[in-house]
DNA sequence: TTGTAAGCGTTATCAT
DNA sequence: ATGATAACGCTTACAA
């Protein structure tokens, strides 16, 4: 016999089906049919319908998410499982910004929210094993964060629990994912400076090859090779990499390529910041002025604390858009519909660190 | 019958305890017992034990949480309702802040959030009959807006269901709430000033009757009323009302002000900034300096679009700990406990438009 | 048109 | 020390 219902928590007075069917003198199985939308189409007497809807905004009722689930049928709860703390105090680690349209979208189609309180402290940590498994009470969970435990969310997914991933993953075969279009947008970048007339642009990146860096390249020299002019000319390297920005990226080392010719630089946006920060800094340094005498671009958002100097010339990544579009491609999944685009598109923000070269369109020297 | 299992959503081939106990040669019951954690401290044999992990481990069992949440007829669940939009695009309305406390308080103690997407756009409205009872699907949860449906609430609370006010709410019986001590608060600012040495003190508030205004206006009074000095000699208001800052809070008016001898202004804190605003303005306007000629400070902080401004003297609202509380609050509940204290002390903030009066301490003209 | 009954995968209460 | 068995609240085939 299960314990007396008073004394569990969190239960008092909930009403069920079946109170709903005592009072509206049918039964509960009449109840289901006619809250539940009588998806089977069965045909039910405006009476019947009236005085159960009735007995049900009495009581109060509301369907158990768990029994439903149960039941095989669904929640409209859709989870958000964050690999890093979900509300950190620094907010520049945050999923804030993709939870405004998740939950927008969320809303407009009808679902709840459930976060998963997974990585933050005092929970079950995210690694832990089995501290995934908790999202399956959601009928499908949006996945974001940099550090993912590929063998639990693998097994979910094998197991067809509809999941989705903001930001591109596509070492997890079978995650469904979205993503910007860090490739379209960077190029759109790069031709902002190309169309000023800049035909030598350095590319400033950090060394590792995270999808997200290599995308951007990707999307430098897409721009490059389809600009017109003098661009493929022998010079020194368009590309730079470094693996510690700050010592690499000095005043010296600025005035020397300006020294070559290039005329505008374009640093990518990473977790740090680092080589925007560090190109910024070297430039400020070599007593230059954007975009007086050099132009620079920022493959993405400048960090916060970035935030009160000048509007870098660049692209913002659609958090909200990102969002949202995961919500509907994670209910698209739920209805059994194919994918669409994974791909959101990153709006170009002109800033104000570009300029046409110092020497007038067209000048390598 | 229900419905063929695989093509039940997030369900396809997962092992269940049966299976599990097919497996170890023993019951579904023993394998829920060994598996549970055996919190009822049956014994059970060692042999036993190590068989159902083995079979356990060998088929990847996983509980399911629906299941799981159905027998024991909890959910593990803490809704988040708020009145006004979820996640506005304007951040200074969104309640992010809180969520912050919210979801680290929530995960220390094992509980996973529900966000109902209440009142967003696109979403069922809080206005809606009926809206608020989707709450239910939570243990308990948490209330945060200025508009609250309070039929809905007061059904909710009287039927016994666990919720919890964020923000001081007592016109709702029996409601549970968490607040900010604007009291303690406002009283520790103005103490700050006349320990520096101010003796007419004048607070600028808004007209209306809202507990937070009031709260203050307390504060204030209650500081004055323990300075030592000439505080009750004669003169102009203490406290000034108005509706229309902007227009009543003038250049002349401050400069009408110091003349009687007023060293000090502390404006409220509203949705608005009004009173902050205007009073800030006028000074400048009247050519006045903080702190050198006058003091200035805020019970509260200051509206976003004058964070550029040199920081106020005043306290900030602790958002967080007020989620955190409020969580705290709400699992007391569900544990059947008594409430704590409701009020969250604010942090004071020294700012930078205080100081000794010009004429020196106690200086009255 | 409505009701009966069989699950869904657990937990908890009994008997053995 | 273990195993039937009855809930938990709901959905859904099927009988009436």
């Amino acid at each position: 016999m299960a314990e007396n219902r008073s004394s569990k928590p969190g239960r008092r007075g909930r009403p069920r089906q079946a109170e709903v069917a005592r009072l509206a003198g049918v039964s509960q199985t009449t109840v289901s049919l006619v809250l539940g939308g009588n998806k089977q189409g069965i045909a039910l007497h405006e009476d019947t319908r009236a005085r159960v809807f009735a007995a049900a905004r009495e009581l109060g009722y509301v369907p158990d998410p768990a029994a439903r689930r149960l039941a095989a049928a669904r929640n409209n709860l859709l989870g958000v499982f964050s690999f890093t703390a979900t509300f950190p105090t620094a907010v520049e680690h945050s999923y804030y910004p993709f939870l405004v349209g998740v939950e927008q979208e969320a809303a407009a189609q009808g679902y709840d929210l459930v976060l998963f309180t997974g990585s933050s402290s005092g929970g079950a940590q995210a690694g832990e094993p089995g501290a995934l498994d908790r999202v399956r009470l959601a009928d499908g969970c949006l996945f974001l964060g940099r550090h993912v435990p590929e063998d639990q969310l693998r097994r979910l997914v094998a197991d067809g629990y509809p999941a989705v991933h903001i930001g591109r993953r596509e070492e997890l075969d079978g995650l469904a994912w979205v993503g910007a279009d860090y490739v379209a947008a960077s190029a759109e970048v790069v031709r902002h400076l190309t169309d000023l007339g800049h035909r030598r642009i350095l590319l400033v990146r950090e060394d590792d090859d995270a999808p997200a860096s290599t995308d951007r390249e990707r999307g430098f020299r897409t721009a490059l090779a389809g600009a017109a002019g003098p661009l493929s000319a022998a010079g020194p390297a368009r590309v730079v990499r470094t693996a510690d920005p700050a010592a690499d990226i000095t005043a010296a080392w600025v005035r020397a390529r300006v020294g070559e010719g290039v005329t505008a630089f374009v640093a990518e946006e990473t977790d740090t910041g680092g080589a925007w920060r560090a190109l910024h800094a070297a430039v400020a340094a070599a007593g230059l002025d954007a975009p007086r005498d050099v132009s620079l671009a920022l493959l993405g958002s400048p960090p916060a604390d970035l935030a009160g100097a000048r509007q870098p010339t660049g692209f913002d990544i659609p958090r909200a858009a990102l969002g949202a579009a995961a919500v509907r491609l994670l209910t698209a999944l739920l209805a059994g519909e194919e994918r669409a685009e994974p791909l959101v598109a990153c709006g170009f923000r002109p800033g104000s660190t570009t300029g046409p070269p110092p020497g007038g369109p067209g000048t390598t020297v």
